[in-house]
DNA sequence: CGAGCTACTGACAACGTTGTCGACAACGTG
DNA sequence: CACGTTGTCGACAACGTTGTCAGTAGCTCG
């Protein structure tokens, strides 16, 4: 089929190269390239012969060869793993991470591992077969181990939002414990006692954490809070709409407020109290803020990640580390903050409390 | 498999080559090339032997120089350019045009051009560069002529969202028209006649297409719009929080319903009509989903564009490109769905219609 | 005038891979 | 046995670029 003669391709669909620039200039391929890199020693009279003929032919410089050939191998490019570019946090990562890396003129290939380690190895292989200069990954998993073999090849990595299991290596995370005991103590300060919880996976360490800056709370506001008032392990909105339908089910131990471990559990919550009528009576403060949480009545109280400064910090953490490897290991956290809406200072019934 | 933190700089941090795979296994650079990609007419024996090489090396194929030596010269990624990954509808889309890649072994490089046409030209330059394999591109500026070049050098381009400007090319776009005509008569079968309009843009392909279905639709209706009812070129959610204001604050003329342009432009509505105390007496309809739309009260009516279909359809138009390239251009159009959820469906006010 | 510099230029090797081709062995066929 | 065919393998060239180095011209300096 590709021999119908009939088919009229006079153009051969070739990019032109360095030498074809060369050609038409009447110039060697290393002045070219001299050109082309900004090398000294180039008669002004020759780099304008150059650039008319690479201007002339549209010339676009072969990254790929270049790096292929370059010295140190450097492409110029950095590889960010996040769990799902679809969720805000990561998108909204995805995007401070790729201008600050466009400010050094790297460019950034992203990847949605979905919470499974075995995508995240994949993606971090192809992004290493893609030899990018360094790795940004949102760990997923018990193991990152693997990734010591990538950096001894002179990969440097840093772990956004958890740090990387069973390896050392630099991190940025947020004070997620700090901020949802600080949501806690919010609650209590409002008059609550009877704070729950509910929170994604313990294997993962942000709600592990997380969990944790409520228990500190809880302790120091001696509150032992009841069985019924804590639940883990919810992976999904849906998950979270069954959990809190039945914690608020419970007619006489029902907490009259709840700390949510992430905004999946929070949209879950919400659409569990609005079906159960309480909306306005029991208080809730999400962690992550939501795109319409102002909108909301009562208006959304959440705990924010400072996106900003975690996709900045990362970044810059990975190209200091590229510029000087020998360097310790840093550990960066990025404080989180409360933003009072509405919904985290409803006070408790007045009717007296049970326990 | 090394666990020794003893042994420092036996590597010089240089990655393995197929040479180096080749010597372990005691082989021809070329038998490790054949079992890399899965050539025929190699011993099993062989084959084991160098893949145990590989693994005792932990080898990654090098895919820059091998992209520079193919024939074809493919890279197996694409270039996706759209105006803010941090908007929920670009980074879905990602999302599902990254899917749709990975499942044939394709990566996709994104950038955000935030609606400027230079950072576009740009970004595509970059992608170029890198020789990606096809573009799709979310057009932004009046002129996408320049991508003419690198057709003809091989790089096919989708338009996402808008098709380019003075050029002809394969485009997926949504039916923006007849979404927001539906909307309209929507809001015309639960009685509104005085239905209002908050757009974007005019130069914004989209935006004009939307603005021409709530024209058709008034038109169709007899119902000839008051000046005061129709805003345009809002760009942000202030902007259209200033509009909505202006429009609800006519005190005789105001309308009863609106149909915004937009999310953004719905976000500012929204807040508007909040502050005015308005938000279950105006009916309103967005153009494309927020993620708490339904947790509202009342909740929003919207239109949501099929982004899942748009995703798939313009990554499916690019790889058929890339695999015949002598077809006609064609313009897929992705249907809208009207998701009524409450705010649309809000009643005009029962005393008698001025005009 | 020659020696020694500096500024400039291009021929050529090299990067890690794939494409081409020839060598060689094992096989079937007549 | 001669012969072609098939399967297997590696030496080498080539991709488009950058690194090395030698060469040339023009200059200064003694």
């Amino acid at each position: 089929m590709v021999n119908d003669p009939g088919a009229v391709d006079a153009t051969p669909a070739r990019a032109p190269t360095i030498k074809d620039v060369a050609a038409r200039a009447g110039v060697g391929i290393k002045t070219v390239s001299r050109v082309l890199n900004d090398e000294p020693n180039v008669r002004p009279e020759m780099r304008d012969r150059v650039l008319e003929a690479m201007a002339s032919v549209e010339y676009r410089r072969n990254s790929m060869a270049s790096s292929v050939r370059r010295r140190d191998q450097r492409t110029a490019s950095i590889g960010l793993v996040v769990e799902d570019l679809a969720n805000p946090f990561a998108s909204q990562l995805t995007r401070v991470v790729q201008d600050h890396a466009l400010r050094r003129r790297y460019l950034v290939l992203v990847g949605s591992s979905d919470g499974v380690a075995e995508r995240e190895r994949e993606i971090v292989g192809e992004f290493c077969s893609r030899r990018v200069d360094g790795l940004l990954v949102v760990p997923s998993g018990t193991d990152q181990s693997y990734l010591a073999a990538e950096r001894e090849r002179g990969t440097p990595v840093v772990f956004i939002d958890r740090p990387g299991k069973k390896i050392t290596a630099d991190a940025v995370v947020s004070e997620n414990e700090i901020g949802v005991q600080q949501a806690t103590e919010h609650l209590a300060r409002h008059g609550h006692t009877r704070i729950g919880y509910l929170g994604d996976r313990q294997s993962v360490h942000t709600a592990e954490r997380r969990l944790a800056g409520y228990r500190a709370a809880m302790t120091e506001l001696d509150a032992e809070p009841d069985t019924g008032w804590v639940r883990t392990e919810l992976t999904d909105a849906s998950a979270a709409y069954r959990a809190a339908t039945g914690m608020f089910q419970q007619d006489d131990a029902a907490p009259t407020a709840v700390v949510c471990g992430n905004n999946l559990i929070t949209v879950g919550t919400l659409h569990a109290l609005q079906a159960l009528g309480l909306r306005e009576t029991v208080a809730v403060v999400g962690f992550d803020d939501l795109d319409l949480a102002d909108l909301l009545r009562p208006a959304l109280t959440v705990i924010t990640q400072d996106i900003e400064a975690i996709g900045e910090r990362s970044a810059d953490q990975l190209f200091t580390r590229l510029d000087n490897p020998g360097e310790e290991y840093a550990r960066v956290s990025v404080p989180v903050r409360l933003v009072p809406r509405g919904s985290g200072e409803i006070p408790p019934p007045p009717h007296g409390e049970g326990e």
